[in-house]
DNA sequence: GCCTTAATAT
DNA sequence: GATATTAAGG
């Protein structure tokens, strides 16, 4: 249990599950995901490649790749989703769910095991059910979960970035406003930080220590440490993220569910409504993360 | 009511 | 020490 091996060498499989892309637009129908968030002119200062522009091909291709991976390796580990229910809308426990919820469309059968971070882990609480009392578990924002909340950010500029918005664009399920504000702050408190060195900050004085992290090699992907997230570099650890085709820590995904956020709707709109169409790439992957190191999972923490 | 900022807990 | 959660202010 300790351990996931994640290995994401194969990743061109083929396989479709066409359940999950019925009713979804087509890509082409789709505004890229992302744009690059670092000015050109930056990355080329920081020797950063720009990507391209992510599009929703990237995004399943990113999905197939975790799915597949789960397959291969769902045997060993604990958290093969039983058969049915993999899917699960915590939000509002008591609300007599309708098909229609987005959230709840993707419904993965036997096999996929595709669905929320649920995660058990609040075996104090008395049981299932009431997730309300339920202690939520640290949420661990993996990369891939980062990255999916850069690709929003980036998509909605900065500016209009903002936690609930930002909250319904990733689509997670169990992601909560709160989680999101939080990492917002981070993110931003990183850019602002990023920006002082780069345009008011003199010359290129610090450029070069910056430069020199542009990604973190591996120290995102622990296997045990709990939030070993990042390591020590002299940056923040938050990085937007150039991470394309290092999947490294594809499968390591898991955060967990918590009481039921869900209360809102989407009654302010936003202007952008696009959203949906982002699948959800990491979802239920069980693993802990959060503490004790080793399987346990018993890392009730929270307080 | 939501967002931002600050403090606290893990 | 770093990150996430919680609380308070705007």
């Amino acid at each position: 249990m300790g351990k996931e091996v994640i290995r994401m060498s194969g990743d061109d499989d083929d396989e479709h599950v066409p359940e999950w892309e019925t009713g979804l637009p087509e890509g082409d129908d789709l505004t890229p995901l992302s744009q690059s968030l670092v000015p050109s002119i930056l990355a080329l200062a920081f020797s950063i490649i720009p990507e391209r522009s992510r599009t929703i091909h990237d995004v399943d291709r990113a999905s197939r790749v975790t799915i597949s991976s789960l397959r291969s390796s769902s045997n060993g580990n604990g958290y093969s989703a039983a058969t049915e229910d993999v899917v699960v809308v915590v939000d509002r426990v008591g609300s007599s769910s309708h098909g229609s919820d987005p959230k709840k469309q993707r419904r993965s059968d036997g096999g996929g095991g595709e669905a929320a971070a649920v995660d058990s882990m609040a075996e104090e609480e008395g049981d299932s059910g009431t997730e309300k009392t339920l202690k939520r578990p640290r949420l661990v924002w993996t990369p891939q979960l980062h990255k999916r909340f850069v690709d929003v950010v980036d998509h909605l500029g900065i500016k209009s970035a903002v936690p609930k918005t930002i909250m319904q664009l990733m689509n997670v399920e169990g992601l909560s406003r709160e989680n999101v504000a939080s990492h917002l702050q981070k993110y931003r408190l990183y850019l602002k930080r990023v920006q002082g060195l780069t345009t008011e900050d003199g010359p290129y004085s610090s450029d070069q220590l910056f430069s020199s992290t542009p990604v973190p090699p591996q120290s995102f992907q622990d296997g045990g440490g709990s939030n070993g997230a990042t390591g020590k570099l002299g940056v923040p650890s938050m990085i937007p993220m150039p991470v394309y085709g290092n999947h490294v820590g594809m499968m390591q995904g898991q955060y967990h569910q918590y009481r039921d956020h869900g209360k809102y709707h989407q009654y302010r709109d936003h202007g952008n409504e696009s959203n949906q169409y982002m699948m959800q790439q990491q979802n239920r992957f069980g693993t802990m993360v959060t503490s004790p190191s080793v399987g346990g999972g018993g890392d009730v923490n929270d307080k």
